[in-house]
DNA sequence: AATAAAGCTTGTCAAGTGTCCTAATTTGGA
DNA sequence: TCCAAATTAGGACACTTGACAAGCTTTATT
């Protein structure tokens, strides 16, 4: 069991942890908190100022450290800000595991519920503001990029066995890009809908297009030979 | 005419200006040339680099000039920031405003038409690596949100036109959202089939999945009274 | 109580940041 | 040609940044 101390977990009303810690293994419980304070504060300051704000001083300040105390933590800037990233990305990837075990018979049903969930969590301040940072990033920094597309991967991991259920007869390249369709076609509302944001009381409505336009395609669409 | 300076433009197969500059008014044609390429020299560095490469002396550097004399043409940071944003948004600006000129008679030629222009402008450096700058500064300050939204509006006027030629009886907030979701679809593959992405090779799949899509959710979509 | 490891404080360092100021140089019209 | 305005150069300022080192305090274990 790599990684613990995850908050809360609803079934079909997951909430997300905040971040996804790594095993406490070594030194006193004391250090583990400490560290684990830092990269909390470090979230916080990343959702509520943005990358910019990540700082060494304004990080130690944010948790009442000193500097000294934060180097000795994460001897580089680069260390701690790969820990946040990891731990961030990590809590998102233990709840799309979670969504994989939905048990609905109807492979429908299953479609709109993980939608549902993946539009609710779009809503929220951190995933509205962290995502276009992790997005800006990933165009500059290979580690990020290389991380974003796993978690990525294991988000579209349940909508293509959605996608396979409803669609035997397609080839699995064209499951696999109706999966990232439906998946990129979410993403993408973050900017209009999310926290926020100019169009986020639409999001009901926005949900029914998405979900019902999905189904559609997925139910209709005929792959064209190239 | 507040705005010149565009590069070129072929109707229906618009190639974007880099940005789009302010019209020259007082000064010498000296000024102004240093001005631009001061710009032209802060949006590469913004392409290649990011939005942290933004300082002052990494600009001046850029474009072989002496931070006296960046400082001379744009006073604060916060200045040429702003109008590096404004240039740039204006660029994508007139590009969408000539797409609304579009004149094929079938409105599902033109949807295929403009979503296609949109994925292909995806898919270059420029805009797969700006636009998420752009989103995640628009978190943080309102002034970039705003303009961003701003550019927005008009990237969807000319699917709004589309969707209401074809779905008259829709009300309006109906209408408003198909277009929405249309639009945020496709910034939503930015992430994952933009430039250097591990699905670029996918795109050409991709646009076909999103256009049918959008057709036939545009065609069958009814409104649920809330 | 002793002790070694872990945790923390304090101070310092060079490099980089935005901004400002003065003096030189260039420009274009009179 | 001349000159005032526009532009450029160069340097300086106060401040922040990440990193480091030497010493002090706390912790857990024997």
């Amino acid at each position: 069991m790599p990684y613990s101390n995850l908050e809360t977990r609803k079934f079909k009303n997951i909430s997300i942890a905040e971040l996804a810690f790594p095993a406490r293994e070594g030194g006193y419980s004391k250090g583990h908190e400490t560290r684990e304070q830092i990269l909390s504060a470090a979230l916080h300051l990343l959702v509520e100022e943005g990358y910019g704000a990540l700082t060494m001083r304004r990080i130690a300040a944010a948790c009442g450290l000193r500097i000294g105390n934060l180097t000795y933590h994460f001897a580089t800037r680069e260390e701690l800000i790969r820990a946040l990233l990891d731990a961030l990305i990590r809590a998102y990837e233990i709840e799309f595991d979670a969504i994989l075990q939905f048990t609905d018979e109807l492979p429908e049903e299953r479609l709109a519920e993980v939608c549902g969930l993946i539009l609710e969590d779009i809503r929220t301040k951190k995933t509205t503001h962290v995502f276009p940072e992790l997005w800006a990033l990933a165009n500059h920094d290979r580690f990020v990029l290389e991380r974003v597309q796993e978690l990525y991967t294991r988000a579209r991991r349940s909508l293509l066995d959605i996608v396979a259920e409803m669609r035997p007869d397609l080839d699995p390249q064209g499951r696999e890009n109706l999966a990232l369709f439906i998946s990129a076609s979410m993403e993408g509302l973050t900017v209009f809908a999310g926290y926020e944001k100019p169009f986020e009381g639409q999001m009901g409505e926005l949900e029914r297009i998405a979900i019902q336009s999905f189904l559609q395609i997925v139910k209709t669409y005929r792959r064209t030979q190239t």
